[in-house]
DNA sequence: TTAACTTATGAAAGCGCTTTCAAATGATTC
DNA sequence: GAATCATTTGAAAGCGCTTTCATAAGTTAA
């Protein structure tokens, strides 16, 4: 039973409506320049025969495919899923199409997808974070393609970035830590190599712990990929070293609950025997028991305000505007004060 | 610092390289077609100019775009991410790229998401899972786009899908769960309604039980959308209900793990007091204490197979194999035999 | 009624690529 | 050395759409 194969085109379309492409075309792109009369008869046409309009011959005609590009680094794990999801909502709902990519954080597959996406005709792009190499910022400037990066925000760079400060996020929750009284800090850090967020959690934390006068270099810092996995190897790695830490703090929840949960297994009371934070403010991070103190993100103000400034970006074609957003330092059971034995 | 908009074509690379566009064309294409010395010249033209291909142009001209599309019905938790992540990496290394969109489980969403997917250029698509309307079937078939469904497979389907039974996976686990002796059960399921693999979980715990002589009408069940948060509400209720059962099987892991969590703040013990199950064997399921006795599936190998499989179909144009793969229990400490007081 | 605008429509060019077809070149055979 | 065949190349058509430009029709003003 197989059907013949027709696809119709906008001429057909036409043909079937007895007018101009030229008239199917607008009255599919900007119905007010057509009368009311042919529109409804296109329209009708356009049931009929189920005709969808080839977005590679749109592109090649219009430069324009209202499709937007996003390469995250990862889908493994959710910390990117509620902004995505949210971004893709409100693009959705001002009539463009996401498609998104991951790069497995690994910087030439990313530099493959973002030209992949603008081979494809993508009208703008959605990136994270601002570290990749300066020869992909200049392939896009050169296309003219849109991009704005999400997750991160750094108050002197150019760039158009609608995100957060990840260092100062984490220096915030670092105050929040040495208020309760740690002196001994573990960190368990995502990979910072190539992963500004990473780098800068990271460095918040050493910043912060300088000025409180301990010793940096002592502070034992594992850098591992975000998994829930990575997270309980790190942390018994950590704790079967000489000096045990009152408190790990993690570059994100995945990282923490990984941790936590090795400790329990451990026989490690949290926050008795050790406090555990982490960075994100997903939903497992407030399923755990006890809840997690991390770094409150506003992952879907921010898939929205990109979204808008993004599609902004593309239609005037003027320069983006950066905007930081503002996280919060999320309390949860993981954190109490040391026990002094 | 604007730079000069010029994005190079293939016609320019002719130019420069000093030969025909047919040329450079097949030199991309199938360069055995091409005397090596052209090639270089044309690969270096290629290089110097920083030409990437118009795959609007291309598609219009060869119908060929090497991309593949997946919809999946949300990003928001892990159930997806780990075959998809096998599936673009096996693609990738073809030659392919992967493009997903995400549906948030709405089938007006998906329908849209195909359309634009197809209206884009993609080669094939790969879907999760049977249910949906008919006319996307139709739609696909007419435009005789490749479809492979994944994450589910029935016998006597004329689609073509590489998956795993979920009623008779899920038929074997309250095998197990039966074996242990528990008579009064629970059930924390998906929304079944348009979704097959959550609907066939069900049966299958369902007939199962009643092969054992459970009257299923007095089973208590509750549907609710896959969600950590959501796994916890639907076990608080399900516990505050007159008659408690000594096990509740959930539809997936996050809906079990979210379960093991209420209970641990209900102060019930896993699995002295109260058992559970779930499905998919995330890492999450490993990671919580007790381990979760779930279903393995095996995702890496579904998201290869799938992603061969969809290429063989596109470049031979032949109808698709259906595969069905094997899931196995994945036994962990949350299930045990109940506690007779 | 006619001039002066508006508004609605169509003809045709062109976007960047692939591919067919024909021609040219080179290699092989008798 | 001519005939045959394989290999390499280029000219040109065409994929399905948008948009410019020109024209036709409908309004308004004088």
């Amino acid at each position: 039973m197989t059907s013949v194969l027709f696809v119709p085109t906008l001429d057909d379309v036409a043909r079937d409506a007895g007018v101009s492409p030229a008239t199917v075309s607008r009255a599919l792109n900007s119905p007010e320049k057509v009368s009311k009369a042919k529109v409804d008869l296109i329209m009708s046409a356009v049931e009929r025969l189920g005709y969808t309009p080839n977005f590679g011959a749109r592109y090649m005609a219009a430069k324009r495919t209202f499709t937007i590009g996003a390469i995250i680094p990862t889908m493994e794990n959710a910390i990117f899923a509620q902004g995505i999801q949210a971004f893709q909502e409100r693009l959705r709902s001002k009539g463009y199409t996401l498609l998104v990519s991951s790069s497995s954080y690994d910087p030439e597959v990313e530099a493959e997808q973002i030209r992949a996406l603008t081979s494809r005709g993508a009208d703008g792009i959605l990136l994270i974070g601002y570290w990749r190499d300066q020869g992909v910022y200049e392939f896009l400037e050169h296309r003219r393609i849109p991009v704005l990066l999400a997750w991160a925000f750094a108050a002197n760079n150019s760039l158009t970035a609608i995100g957060f400060d990840n260092r100062a996020s984490m220096y915030r929750l670092c105050d929040e830590v040495l208020s309760m009284g740690h002196r001994k800090f573990g960190v368990i850090s995502g990979v910072a190599e190539g992963n500004d967020r990473a780098a800068n959690r990271l460095k918040g934390i050493l910043e912060r712990l300088k000025i409180a006068g301990i010793d940096v270099d002592t502070v034992p810092v594992i850098e591992t990929p975000y998994g829930i996995d990575n997270g309980s190897k790190a942390f018994q790695e950590m704790m079967e070293r000489e000096v045990k830490p009152t408190v790990v703090m993690c570059g994100n929840d995945v990282l923490a609950v990984g941790a936590m949960e090795k400790a329990r297994e451990m026989g490690l009371s949290v926050p008795d025997d050790i406090s555990i934070t982490g960075f994100d403010g997903i939903e497992l991070a407030r399923i755990v028991s006890p809840k997690l103190t991390t770094v409150h993100v506003p992952h879907g103000e921010m898939g929205r305000k990109a979204a808008d400034e993004l599609i902004r970006m593309i239609e005037t074609g003027e320069p983006g505007t950066s905007l930081e957003l503002q996280s919060s330092v999320q309390p949860g059971g993981s954190l109490a004060p040391p026990n002094v034995p």
